[in-house]
DNA sequence: ACGTCTGTTCAAGAAAATTTGAACAAACTG
DNA sequence: CAGTTTGTTCAAATTTTCTTGAACAGACGT
């Protein structure tokens, strides 16, 4: 798990400590955690904090305990869709955005150009409408999987095909 | 799409220069390349192999003309289809893998274990059982997107439901 | 209120990655 | 065949990212 969350861009510890607590039947403190993975307490803090900010790890309490206790969220679905729903679709969308103000940019100067650099810029305006056109059909497509709807791929297809 | 392709897994570069190339009318060469970005030629040549290596930008030559010229894969989707075929595919099935593993490794231990122990493991090893089953899940679910078939991310959910 | 226990933050050090220039190899030209 | 041109590989150097221990802050019990 730990490769595995490195590979979808988190910290290789997020998923050593998930796994870890998804394995325990009880809820564990920080302090069996550094123990069980050999890490220092400010690593497990890091990590385990950012777990809790995504929502992969609970804070919980104990009566009469002076430790905070942490379980697994064990729902990897719900994870995988959180994670999809709150930093996939952001970066489709600034990725969008950029390509907009790319076209923009190629208009403003389009007017003083003229001949063969006018047909160059014409080519590039062309191919960052493809660009935005993939994109969005990307955007819908995770928005659906988010949504737990039907997804047909064959939309994504469409979208770049010649005119 | 520089910082898309870093945020996939890739190198900046390869990101930068697909981009280039894409907005090319014409095929263009390293050493174009290399000043449009302000690149080494060697951080170009590095680059240019693995994005022609996962299919990304193709070769291609011109009569009479010795250096060689480069022009990009023009469907994304293509590219998307690819790394998923190549890349996330193998990790879920590797991750598959290494939950079995670790499912086997309990087993050889649980008769040595009495108790407290033993009903630890047993735990551990139906909690491995649902990773797995979600991984399979996902395996089938990137196979479909691959192969350009529908897709339900119901059967996700349902594999984690408790039994 | 003081001392102790817990968790977080920070800056310094360690480790990992990227980048580069130089050396090498391969292909073409005259 | 010698001399260019082009492309790749490698090790050193740089940059970036991680990790750690120490300092800090908060909460609790006595």
């Amino acid at each position: 798990m730990g490769r595995l969350m490195e590979f979808w861009g988190f910290r290789r510890h997020m998923g050593r400590l998930w796994t870890i607590l998804y394995l325990s039947p009880e809820p564990m403190t920080t302090t069996e955690l550094a123990e069980t993975l050999q890490l220092s307490s400010s690593a497990v803090s890091l990590s385990l904090g950012e777990l809790v900010h995504w929502g992969a790890v609970r804070k919980t309490w104990r009566p009469g305990e002076r430790k905070d206790f942490y379980q697994a969220e064990s729902s990897v679905w719900k994870l995988v869709r959180r994670v999809y729903e709150r930093r996939e679709l952001n970066l489709i969308r600034e990725a969008i955005e950029a390509f907009g103000d790319a076209q923009r940019q190629l208009d403003e100067s389009r007017s003083q150009l003229g001949g063969e650099e006018r047909r160059r810029v014409d080519y590039m305006h062309k191919r960052l409408s493809r660009l935005s056109a993939v994109s969005k059909a990307g955007e819908r497509l995770v928005g659906l999987l988010v949504a737990g709807r039907m997804i047909n791929p064959a939309d994504l297809q469409s979208s770049e095909e010649e005119e």
